[in-house]
DNA sequence: GCCAATTAGTTATAATCAATAACTATTATA
DNA sequence: TATAATAGTTATTGATTATAACTAATTGGC
């Protein structure tokens, strides 16, 4: 006769509500939360623009320093070299950016935001810049000037 | 005479610091290069226990939840069910969890921590904890509790 | 100057992670 | 009772991330 692998039914009392208490000790807990909160506001923001936060971010990068190297931006954007060069071919490819190899290291690729591109990043920058202030709305100014100062604390592990 | 696609390489200024000015604008950027740091640290302290971040946080719901079903912790954990199913049965074949039939409702799993759970459980969340003290060693306990409140009001977007 | 080692970018590929559709069994609803 | 909805599962796909190996160019030691 064969027996069933599955454990046999116990009595058990429903939970009515999800208790994540022992995770709120923790500050990395509290962070992704909110910035998932962030996060996801940001992508749909970003949608009109066809844009991703990974895209966005580099099209920033590029647009305030320009003139650099594939590989610094990877560095930057803590993404691997391999996997940039799809993110730049696309961004290329949409004439958002331009590649030029570099005279002094022919090896390099500088990169340099277009005119479009600028518009491009300019107007998603509105974007995101207004609805970031309404998903803040309800933070005073000094809570959150206190707040950037503490996760850069944390980043840096500097105490100033 | 075939022309070479690649455009003619031009003098550029090499960029000698990454500006990521712009971006510092957004809160939302700040709270991401923060988490950067405390989940790096989180992964190489759950590493020993052969944890990652979702399999320690679905072993404290499921220990602090007992009872909880597959599609509540899911939920709790945004993650699709199918991908949960992956994740529990792992949990389940290294028996730091059991998942037995309910008797109310034979289609649903409760989940339970099993003792051995509860003690890597427990062991993890000692060294995330001490890790988390060195991290936040330079934040003082005001600014931290100040932070912690800014963010809670940044996921639910409650004024209190 | 020449050769070895290094670096920038690329290609191909593998591994991981997240999303979707469809299925069974069971329960709730009309 | 028939129908719809739900819990969990399976299979599959797509997207993302990481790794290895390659070319071309540069750097450094001798």
């Amino acid at each position: 006769m064969k027996q069933s692998k599955r454990p046999k039914a116990i009595e058990q009392p429903s939970v009515s509500h999800v208790s994540d208490e022992g995770l709120r000790q923790f500050v990395g807990y509290n962070m992704k939360r909110a910035f998932n909160a962030v996060h996801s506001d940001l992508l749909t923001t970003l949608l009109p623009f066809e844009l991703r936060m990974v895209t966005y971010t580099a099209l920033v990068l590029i647009k305030d320093n320009p003139g650099l190297r594939q590989s610094q931006l990877a560095d930057a954007l803590a993404v691997e070299r391999p996997n940039l060069v799809m993110l730049i071919d696309e961004l290329e490819r949409r004439e958002l950016i331009t590649r030029t190899p570099v005279l002094t290291d022919r090896r390099a690729n500088a990169l340099q935001i277009t005119l479009a591109g600028r518009r491009l990043c300019d107007k998603a920058t509105d974007a995101l810049h207004v609805h970031e202030e309404k998903l803040l709305a309800s933070v005073d100014p000094d809570a959150r000037k206190a707040m950037l100062q503490t996760l850069y604390q944390i980043e840096t592990g500097k105490t100033e």
